[in-house]
DNA sequence: GTCTATATTGCGATAGAC
DNA sequence: GTCTATCGCAATATAGAC
């Protein structure tokens, strides 16, 4: 029963941050959802917003994992967007608030989205972005594909999802596969519209 | 220069509590934004919270005309989708920052969600899934299609770019024409990408 | 490391003068 | 309708005992 007190406050913090943002929780809420004195928040973190920063680095670890291997791979455009899309799949089994933190960061920024969040973000973006600007230039995609544009469309399609998990938890039937059904239709879905494009 | 006290704190709330949301604003930031006495809040909103409803309502009005003129027309299903697509620039254009308000609802939901953003977004996620049900239905699109997880793809295509516009305003080149680029893009690739899908 | 106690600041709301 | 003044409360942070 005698977790480490520094642990305790970050596992309570990741749950009450996600739901409620920095500025909508308290010291006090904190220390008793950890069931830990609200002084040891100053002592091992500096604060609350250390504690937020704390929090916030644990979770993007698992994401920046997945970032590095990319590197190491070579694969086509499209081989890329379904990477992407798998591993924002993986991420978020693996972390299921990271999405939650980097939508109030879109929302509300703190001073941790300078720190942390935007490094992320342009790293995703830029990786994705090139995927179809490459994908444009090899023939794979319509060629007046502007990629800038359809990684946001991207993007949008896969956090939006999670985003509003909490929401259609209740409306969609009880199913555990939902995640991966939602990924593979919609990329699907994209990759298809993306082949071969008409303007009206 | 003597408006009325109620129309400037209506205006400058919008601004603050876009910006940083309803638990990230005090009484005395509108009332200073506003040039306008604190207490004045009270008097006319019954307090912060009456105020920041206040705001919602106002915003949301022009968004729900959109939703009245959906009914009066008789459009095929990719019609239709290209018609909220529209839709949503059109509102955009009118209320800059009800995405944002939409979002910060998504991520921090406030009493005003379920009293007013909830009704909102089932009446256009309804509209949305409907399109896509009818157009797989009638063979407009891809009969396999899940409606809803397509409403979900394409809300996100639309409002996932309007929530990261602040940010993308920085990197995307100055070109005002950037809304209706995009959406007529993206719109059109998902709809290319519903009519034949392959799954793998 | 953990606790109590408290300093300090800012919050939302309102009573009452004008 | 607008103002000043203030109440009561909750916030974060910290000093100092253990």
């Amino acid at each position: 029963m005698e977790k480490d007190s520094r642990a305790k406050l970050l596992a309570a913090a990741t749950l009450l941050f996600a739901e409620k943002g920095l500025v909508g929780v308290s010291i006090r809420e904190l220390a008793e959802a950890a069931n830990v004195n609200s002084a040891l928040i100053s002592y091992y973190f500096g604060g609350k917003e250390g504690l937020y920063i704390g929090v916030l680095e644990e979770l993007f670890s698992p994401a920046a994992k997945f970032l590095d291997a990319f590197a190491e791979l070579t694969l086509t455009p499209p081989e890329r967007i379904q990477y992407y899309a798998k591993a924002v799949v993986s991420v978020h089994k693996k972390s299921p608030y990271l999405m939650k933190f980097v939508h109030n960061e879109l929302a509300n920024p703190t001073l941790a989205f300078a720190v942390i969040v935007e490094k992320y973000i342009v790293r995703l973006y830029t990786f994705v972005r090139q995927a179809f600007a490459d994908g444009a230039a090899e023939g794979y995609f319509n060629a007046d594909l502007d990629p800038s544009y359809a990684a946001i469309s991207l993007a949008g399609i896969m956090n939006f999802y999670f985003l509003i998990r909490p929401i259609t938890d209740h409306i969609l039937a009880a199913d555990a596969q939902h995640d991966e059904k939602y990924v593979r239709q919609a990329v699907n879905i994209y990759l298809n519209g993306v082949r071969r494009i008409n303007y009206e």
